[in-house]
DNA sequence: AAGACTAGCAACCGCGGGCCC
DNA sequence: CGGGCCCGCGGTTGCTAGTCT
């Protein structure tokens, strides 16, 4: 089937928006509130398509969007979300208070991915700092003999540690079973990581535990000792 | 001073998912 | 169950200000 397109494109206005247009659209939405995108442009009498209006509602005018250079310790945030999650712009957006999907696209594409492109690759020995995708799901099933799980035993992060031997690739995990005094509420509102990857921390930090679920988890989820580290310290 | 080039950013576009009928 | 609508996402485009020659 056809897709109907967003709006009638006749007679509205494209490119930039005029303040008289941004005063209309802030009018609007504090009178109504947000969303129905496409009713906006019939209701408040704007020549702008609802998406049209919704964009520069979400990476202009909304009133909390912080503008203005990205601090180091932003770069670093969206460095290691990036990492972690990939082009997923507006999951690294909502850790970062008052930007935009747009604007942290934006800032990697002309920034920092060409500064990356600048930094040689890891070597192999510091692991747990290189940048490095997941082991693919496919090279190992959780219970397979290629994982030879070595832990050490008390409370710490450190001593969590789980070193796994995935297709010969050593990799550090954290092993969540050895943790017994952790805070893991400090986990609870950054791990949002949303879809197919992860769900929620009470959906999966629970479970984990309940018992070990470490072999699961670390197939299902891949999330590794660098980037614990990284969550763990926010 | 002016034209060419570049970087940064705002905005557009197409697509997919969720929801409702 | 399938079609249509709406929203949100990510990739891309194009404008503009700044820099270079």
């Amino acid at each position: 089937m056809g897709r109907s397109p967003c709006c009638a494109k006749e007679g509205l206005n494209k490119g930039a928006w005029t303040a008289q247009e941004d005063q209309i659209l802030r009018d609007y939405i504090k009178l109504h509130g947000e969303g129905k995108w496409r009713d906006i442009p019939r209701r408040s009498g704007l020549k702008r398509c609802g998406k049209s209006c919704r964009l520069r509602w979400l990476n202009y005018l909304r009133p909390d969007i912080k503008r203005g250079n990205f601090s180091t310790d932003e770069e670093d945030l969206i460095i290691r979300l990036h990492n972690l999650l990939g082009n997923r712009w507006s999951l690294i957006a909502g850790r970062l208070p008052g930007r935009t999907d747009n604007e942290v696209k934006n800032y990697w594409n002309t920034r920092i991915s060409k500064k990356k492109s600048m930094i040689k690759p890891a070597q192999p020995s510091d692991h747990h700092h290189e940048v490095r995708a997941p082991p693919e799901s496919d090279d190992h099933d959780g219970k397979s003999g290629d994982i030879a799980a070595s832990a050490a035993d008390n409370n710490s992060l450190d001593s969590s540690m789980t070193h796994f031997n995935v297709q010969g690739q050593g990799v550090d995990y954290f092993d969540f079973t050895k943790l017994n005094d952790f805070d893991i509420s400090t986990l609870g509102d950054v791990m949002e990581l949303g879809d197919d990857h992860a769900t929620t921390y009470n959906s999966w930090c629970s479970p984990i535990f309940d018992g070990p679920m470490l072999d699961d988890w670390i197939t299902e989820y891949h999330v590794q000792a660098s980037d614990f580290r990284f969550w763990a310290s926010l």
